[in-house]
Order: structure tokens, then sequence, then C-alpha cells
DNA sequence: CTATATTTGGAACGATTATTCCAAACAATA
DNA sequence: TATTGTTTGGAATAATCGTTCCAAATATAG
């Protein structure tokens, strides 16, 4: 029987997802990885493929990872408005606590490479979708137990949601002030009435 | 006396520009950058300096293209929130007939090097600055003349359209759909009440 | 026409890029 | 313990990176 993999693959991409939220895909080397994940280059190819196939499991990654965490935070809140404002709040709680500053992995990749790498397009357009019906359900929920009008189609308040949050992980990129944020916030949700 | 230049530099700064808005700072050699604009390696170092000093040129070319263009289109508008909406109409015009999906170049550039590169962090930040003084001032009169309630401060407003902007300009990336944008623009500007 | 000053093209540079390769290390089975 | 199959480290690769350098080209001034 082989040997066995010495290393934790999960904490090889945790490492490594940092380091691309960092510095970007392009500037990224295969060296600062194996730096950063005490792998050597074997078997960073051995076991992920190359760069651009690590690339795409940290982005998977990452994902899961966001998508879980805004679950645990916001997934016993009954009242669908309440929900929605506890995710922006807990963004923003979770940008300032970071404290780096490095924005969000998809938001990020979505600016490099979205129009030069295919299956970063197709990767980020999923996402966008799987957030918007996220959303959606959010916002019919609430328009259906009257806790906010239907002036507006789910979809479109959904749509709305979803550019404010990829807005916020852009804008604690250019001015990372708590006031900043919270006027964005404050401001967006106001369409929630 | 010497011999004169032979190429227009508002010609290079405006081919250089529309590259890095395709394939960002990282993604742009120097290589491509010659075969873009025509000129040799050393004419390049020579009338521009290095990469960055070129990349720092292009983003204050379009800086200013950006924002001739956003007063070309609305600045005989006497109403603030016309202006406003207009604004963002006209954005998502140019998005659209651009065609490319390549978003904004600053917004871009906060992605990729905002945390990693001091003076594109600088600058990034003077042009939110600018922007956010911009949008407070036409929400201040707007709210002088009565346009618009004083439920929120102009600053707050303000920052929430700057939010917005970003949104898009990534938004226009991952799903580069005119109903996708309208709705975004309609949620988002009906705070403006 | 000559001299001057600057640009220009292209070769050349060392550093870094992503990737490959191979022998040595090693854990599990037989 | 011997064998097996895989991982591992590090050297090696070819390509590309940003940058420099220099001789040739060229427009102006004298």
């Amino acid at each position: 029987m082989p040997k066995e993999v010495l290393f934790d693959e999960e904490t090889v991409l945790k490492k490594a997802t940092a380091l691309f939220l960092n510095k970007g895909y392009n500037g990224t080397s295969m060296d600062d990885l194996t730096k950063a994940t005490g792998l050597s280059r074997s078997s960073l190819y051995n076991s992920f493929g190359d760069k651009h196939s690590l690339f795409m499991r940290c982005l998977t990654y990452y994902q899961a990872g966001e998508h879980g965490a805004l679950s645990d935070a916001v997934s016993n809140i009954a009242s669908p408005v309440k929900r929605i404002k506890a995710a922006f709040r807990y963004l923003v709680d979770v940008i300032l606590k970071s404290g780096t500053g490095n924005g969000c992995l998809i938001v990020n990749t979505t600016a490099e490479l979205a129009t030069v790498d295919k299956e970063v397009c197709e990767f980020v357009f999923r996402n966008t979708d799987i957030i918007e019906h996220l959303f959606t359900q959010w916002v019919k929920e609430a328009q259906q137990q009257g806790e906010i009008s239907k002036t507006f189609t789910p979809t479109a308040i959904a749509r709305h949601l979803f550019n404010t949050y990829v807005g916020l992980r852009i804008s604690e990129q250019s001015n990372p002030d708590k006031k900043f944020l919270d006027d964005i916030v404050k401001v967006a949700l106001s369409v929630l009435v």
C-alpha cells in the first residue's frame, strides 16, 4: 500500500486561499504557495494539479466556507427581514474584525479574471445565481408574511442586495471604515419596508 | 534640437488603459503593452518610466475620462434627483453598449492591488473621496430643494450611491444582463424619496 | 551639410514564472 | 523483513517576466 499523505488537505487549501485572497491569482506564484503551505512543488502539483486547478479548488472551498458561516450566523432567525439585516450586520462585523481589508475572493476574482478565464466566468455566474436565489427566497418570505411591501419583485430586491454585498466587498478595500460601511448598509437596507 | 516624439501620448495611454482594463495589472506584460501600443520597449520606458508608472498614468487618465464623460452626460440636468437617476441610467447604458463586461479600471484595481500596493491604495482612497463628495453635493441639493426627505444624511446616501456604483461594476462582469442591472438600479435608487 | 540631441528598434540581461522530472524516503501489505 | 506504490524534496527546464543597454535613425539648429 502507498505511503499516506502527510499533510491535511484542508489546511493547505485554507492557506492557499488566504494567499490568493491577499495577492490575487496572477499576483500569487507557485513559489509563494509552497512557502505558505509548507509543501514542496511536487506535492502541490501531485495533490492539486496545476496552479489553475488549485485556484479553482480554493474558490469552491472559499465559497463553501462563506456560505456555511452565513448560514450559521442567521439560520435561526425566524423573521426574514431581521435575517437579511442580520446578514449584513454580520458581514460588516466580519470585515472589520478581519482587519485585512482583503475583500471577498470571489468578488476579487470576478474583477481580475471573469472576462479572460472561462472557467472562472462560469463559476462566478453560478455563484451570483446561488446568492440571488437565496436572497429571493428570503424576500419572498418577507413579502408573504407582510413584513415588506410588494412594490418590487423579490428578484429585483435580491439583485439589489447582491449588488450591495459585492459593493461592500470593494468598498471595504478602498475605505475600510466602520462609519462608511454602516452608512451603506443603513441606506441600502432602507428599501426593506 | 532633439528629434521629436513620433507617437501621440494620449493614444498610447488609451491603448494601454484598455489593456490593463481587460487583463489587470499583473495579467498585462510589457510585451503585451508594446504589441498593443505599437511602441518599442525603449520608447515605452523612455516616455512613461517603468510598468508601474505607466499604470498609474493610465489610472489617472481613466479617472479623468470617466469623470468627464459623466459630467457631459448629466451636467445640464437641473433637478438633482433626475441628475442622479440619469447618471445611473447613463452608466448602465455605457456598460451594455461597451459589451466587453470589463468593468471599471479603478474598481478592478481596488480588488487586485489595494491591499498590496501603497500608491494604488492612496489613489483609490482619493477616488472614493471624490465620488463621495460629488454625490454628497447632489443629495444635499436635492434635500434643500425638497426633492427628497432628510431621513438620511447626504453623506450616508452618497456612500450608498457609491457602493451601488462599484457593485454594478462588478455585477456587470458576473452577470452582464440588462434586466439584472436595471433591477439593481431601480431598487437602489428607490431610496431617493 | 554638419553637428547635436533625442528617439527608436532590437538584442541582451538576470530574475522569476509554471511545470516536469527523478531519485530518495517512507508507510502499509504480504 | 521484503516488496510495493506513493509521496516527497530539490534540481532542472523552457518560457516569460520587467528592465537595461547600445547602436542606428532622425529631426532640428547652426
